[in-house]
RNA sequence: GUGAGCGUAGCCGAGAGGCCUAAGGCAUCUGGUUGUGGCCCAGAAGACCGUGGGUUCGAAUCCCACCGCUCACCCCA
């Protein structure tokens, strides 16, 4: 018999591994209450078109990382890469326009991509998704950028590299493209081959390029930003100005690019050291073609994806420490029949109250229970035996301090709910 | 999809052709006299050495294939 595995790129969060998203999980919530965003579930999977049309057929995602399967209907289904494309359909299905703009959204959930997995990369990962649709004006940005700002902040990360740029719009880009191309043209010869696809295919990402020997080509490329609209130009500077009275630090970074027809304007991203290769903890941008290319009105957008994986990946790199997992407050030990049946008793009427309680289990030895309390952390051990029973009473052993008292039964409640708030 | 490294009990890990019916540590369980934890001591349980083939008198140890894991490329969270 083949024992089985978790899927290939899926992970069991073990609970040990709990109080971190927990913690983490506390304060997305807590960010985007702050920022004045709601939360909204989307569901798992999607109509495949919704991914096609609103990721992009020629991205990679689209192209070869989709899980994508048919329902028993014969529709074509896929477990959601990315969250953006949920929410705008969402935003449009139940007709949100009416609502004051923007609207301003919050997910947290998991996405799901084929890929070959590797440090902070999985097939199946949870993301916050942040997104604000309705509105273009470059506060937006700003908000949405200044959300994930101070959630990193909160959580205590440093030398983090918050990067941006603006890839224009549908009326400057195939502007810039021509540019680009003209650029490249007598450069063929001497690029690497997947730049000479790109060339044709996806002109914005020779940008993109890693490899050694095309990075000269690259810096020495002519700028996105010296070829926007006058909209575009204006927006960007704006944006720059909000960032800059803020102080914020930032890298302008002309290499960063979404070369997709509906993502417009800003494109942002934070890299966090130590990670690994996928050092991006979060890459957003702006979308204003989004809307439109699933159906709906024209109506702009921006937001942000955070993976959490990767956060909490950053936060053991940098040694963020978070609260350890509560522990009950009493393991209850028996000795004896008679013991055992107090002390199931005892233990439902301190559930009942409200006091985190453990019962040891099986008839073992009174040493057993008591290494057994003692492995599990609790402040006492609520020790029953026949003399205890016939007394109406429970020996109290605080396990820090070693020392133990009876308590009478009808009191032990109260004597708990005592020390209850102090303890936890 | 491509490349590299790795695969011995739940975890870490020795072992490099016969001494392996596989060491050690952590964790688990039991016990250390009669009803008490953390330290210590004793003992127990736990491994078809990833799977399948091959070489050899003999393989955890050598070869091949497959599977899996990890990291990297690609790209992204």
């Amino acid at each position: 018999m083949v024992r089985f595995t978790a899927p290939r790129g899926t992970q069991d969060i073990l609970p040990e591994d709990q109080p971190y998203w927990r913690y983490v999980e506390e304060h997305l919530h807590a960010i985007a209450r702050l920022y004045g965003y709601e939360c909204i579930t989307p569901p798992l999977f999607e109509d495949t078109a919704i991914f096609e049309r609103g990721v992009g057929e020629g991205t990679d995602i689209v192209e070869k990382e989709m899980y994508t399967f048919l329902d028993r209907g014969g529709q074509s289904l896929t477990l959601r890469p990315e969250f953006t494309a949920s929410v705008v359909r969402a935003y449009i299905e139940h007709g949100m326009h009416v609502r004051p703009q923007p609207v301003k959204l919050y997910s947290i959930g998991p996405a799901f991509r084929y890929e070959r997995p590797q440090a902070g990369r999985y097939r199946q990962h949870h993301q916050f998704n942040v997104e604000a649709i309705g509105e273009q004006d470059p506060a937006v940005d700003l908000e949405v950028m200044s959300l994930a700002w101070q959630l990193y902040d909160e959580l205590g990360f440093h030398d983090l590299a918050f990067q941006i740029n603006s890839t224009g719009c549908p009326r400057c880009r195939p502007g810039y493209m021509q540019v680009l191309k003209n650029y490249y043209a007598d450069k063929l010869p001497l690029v690497c081959d997947d730049c000479r696809r790109r060339y044709e295919q996806n002109t914005l990402r020779l940008l993109d390029c890693k490899v050694e020997t095309c990075q000269t080509f690259i810096d020495n490329a002519p700028r996105f930003l010296d070829y926007l609209c006058d909209e575009c130009a204006t927006h960007f500077a704006t944006l720059r100005s909000y960032l800059d009275a803020l102080g914020r630090p930032y890298t302008l970074n002309h290499r960063l690019v979404r070369g997709l027809d509906y993502y417009t304007k800003t494109v942002f991203e934070v890299w966090a050291a130590g990670i690994g290769a996928q050092s991006a903890v979060c890459g957003g941008g702006r979308y204003d073609g989004l809307a439109e290319a699933l159906g709906g009105p024209p109506t702009p957008g921006v937001g942000f994806a955070s993976g959490i994986e990767r956060i909490i990946l950053t936060m053991k790199a940098q040694g963020v420490e978070v609260p350890p997992a509560p522990k009950p407050l009493a393991l209850i030990a028996t000795l004896g029949e008679e013991a055992k049946l107090a002390g199931v008793k005892l233990l439902t009427n301190l559930r009942a109250a409200g006091i985190p309680v453990v019962l040891a289990f099986g008839d073992r030895s009174l040493r057993s229970q008591m290494r057994e309390a003692g492995k599990l952390g609790v402040t006492y051990a609520l020790i029953l035996g026949a003399e205890e029973v016939k007394a109406r009473q429970v020996i109290v052993r605080d396990m820090t301090a070693a020392d133990q008292e009876p308590v009478a039964w009808d009191e032990i409640l109260a004597w708990l709910k005592g020390r209850l708030t102090v303890s936890v």
